[in-house]
DNA sequence: CAAGATTGACACTTCAATCTTG
DNA sequence: CAAGATTGAAGTGTCAATCTTG
């Protein structure tokens, strides 16, 4: 391991540490939502009412949506965890929380008795639509406010090849 | 904020997401250590007994060493806890369970009795010496090796720039 | 009083075990 | 039995309060 490659994965780390307390902490302070709220908020809302392709503040797990999601007007939990990239234990635990707040409810899924959908309550609603441009704003400040335009494109880049993960790299070998 | 900005923070959330949980998988695997064992074990190996400049494994806080850190073979709690980036709270719950795993010991401190110092156990040392070449394979599977050497560049650079942060990007202005 | 460090209460996360329905 | 979902136990992390020593 060189040093070059001992700095970047240092440069990374580091940048996981201190850039998403950033961020968490102004939507904290400004809404009073956590990230996994806001996470949860924006991808129920995203699966319930499909919004312009592209168009996905919250982190997107790699797998497309999956084969039985039925995404219109019935989300279902392992749906929305898949979606997300989250466990369904995460999120089950995650849910129960904003349903003690009042900001998704579970209701029993019609089309399959062995499961509930996940609702947006209209206090869950309005917390998201507050919450958007504080992250908006915050986002701004503290990530694409700090880079070029070049910088994010190559950042995109990166991301995305390091998403991909080493299977699905085989025959493109660098 | 463009569709731009918004893919790349995006690709940023999603890759935090998965590559952490990807190497922290090897080294749980590998060893039976987290990730922050793996940090504190080898923070306190480098504070106690200072490496080669430039060559940290582990998250480095953007503040250096602290004024009365007394580097030498006295690891005071706060100087480990400032060089890491981590609360003080956050070090201390960490030391206690790694300390009921013997991994590392809190001796009173000689020169200011309101305080400990940290020293690895021969446990944790040899723990520490076990789960590097872990690490290291593990960064160079799912990091290094997925990116070019301009790109690892390129990231070194985006994400200093993301760490220095608003504050200290005044004058420099883009 | 100020600094070093821990603790109580709570939020977040995972793994394996569990319960329920198809 | 297999799939949807939750739960018990333990680890991880934060904030504010606390205790102790300088």
């Amino acid at each position: 391991m060189t040093a070059q490659h001992q700095q970047a994965w240092a440069a990374y780390r580091t940048v996981r540490l201190v850039l998403d307390a950033r961020v968490a902490r102004d939507l904290e302070a400004g809404t009073g939502l956590s990230m996994p709220d806001f996470d949860v908020l924006a991808a129920v809302r995203a699966l319930a009412d499909p919004p312009a392709p592209g168009s996905w503040l919250v982190p997107l797990s790699p797998t497309g949506p999956r084969p039985g999601a039925r995404t219109a007007h019935c989300v279902r939990v392992a749906a929305l965890a898949d979606r997300m990239g989250w466990s369904r234990s995460r999120l089950s635990r995650q849910l129960g929380r904003m349903e003690r707040r009042s900001h998704v409810a579970r209701v029993p899924c019609e089309l399959d008795g062995r499961g509930d959908d996940v609702e947006l309550t209209d206090a869950g609603r309005r917390a998201l639509d507050g919450a958007e441009p504080v992250v908006i704003a915050s986002v701004q400040t503290h990530f694409t406010g700090a880079l070029t335009d070049a910088q994010l494109g190559a950042l995109t880049e990166i991301c995305d090849a390091l998403t991909r993960g080493p299977e699905e790299r085989g025959a493109e070998e660098r």
